[in-house]
DNA sequence: ACGATATAAATGCAATTGCATGTATTGTCA
DNA sequence: TGACAATACATGCAATTGCATTTATATCGT
């Protein structure tokens, strides 16, 4: 009956990815509030900020970096923005656009989450998995653009 | 300076599981929209209420089968039973609980559901991986909780 | 049996997200 | 060049989610 093939076992692949992150991403979230730091989103933006330097990121690459939608990725600089993470500036290239760029404050707070975040990871994460299977996941992982 | 260790391919791993998680599950959730079905949650709701046949579940049960808040379950449980795919029963054995179960619009629903589910997760998932990579990634993340 | 505590579920209110649309600027091409 | 289409970003409004609290019932310890 059906069109396409999908086994048994692929389907629980699925169900256990899906399950997994969903379970995992909660816990570490949990840690990070817990520990009164913002949730995982901000790290992930700062973190792109930081890697793109001192030329910033327009707000649609980092939309795309992290697949979020246009207004989110406004409404996320906007509240960064408003606690001193990041600044806006307007774009030379392109009078439509902007450029954001992560603060020093924007640094710090990247560098004072990481142990927590590092430490929430090998917890939930790494600490249930041989270092073969850390490899094997992400080489899995990797195919699924 | 590390109390726990974590290598460079762990967060490699803890990377590519977010991204590729949220990047297929944007993607299915997408798909289903487009083909006028409700969210994945509801989905999954309703799977688990029929799996749970005649008796059906406690709101709190359902709760821990998914991983939701407790309000979570709540709401969703009064979108469900507003549309008509879940009924509510008082609980015989504890005064201040209810029974969910499922509606025959309810297993109808996931009956139309199936195949355009199905589809999106070969066409997103399954369709980029080996037999055998699904195997040792179904393998690997059963060690995740 | 009774008071204290724990559990089941609902809900008011604030914050966030999703959707649709609006505004401004840039690119395209006849 | 001058329309027309596409891109970049913002935002009003509705729906959803998160948080804190409330209500009701059950369970536990004495």
């Amino acid at each position: 009956m059906s069109t396409t093939a999908l086994s048994d076992t692929q389907v629980l692949a699925w169900a256990r990815l899906v399950r997994a992150a969903q379970s995992m991403l909660g816990a570490i979230e949990g840690d990070l509030k817990t520990a009164g730091f913002p949730p995982l989103v901000w790290y992930d933006a700062l973190l792109e900020l930081k890697r793109a330097g001192t030329c910033g990121l327009r707000p649609f690459e980092l939309q795309h970096a992290m697949l979020l939608e246009q207004y989110g990725v406004s409404r996320l600089a906007d509240r960064l923005i408003k606690v001193g993470y990041v600044e806006r500036f307007e774009c030379k290239e392109d009078g439509r656009g902007q450029v954001l760029r992560i603060t020093a404050a924007g640094r710090a707070l990247l560098k004072k989450m990481w142990p927590a975040y590092r430490a929430a990871i090998v917890a939930h994460f790494a600490g249930k998995l041989t270092c073969a299977d850390a490899e094997t996941l992400a080489t899995i992982l990797a195919k699924l653009k």
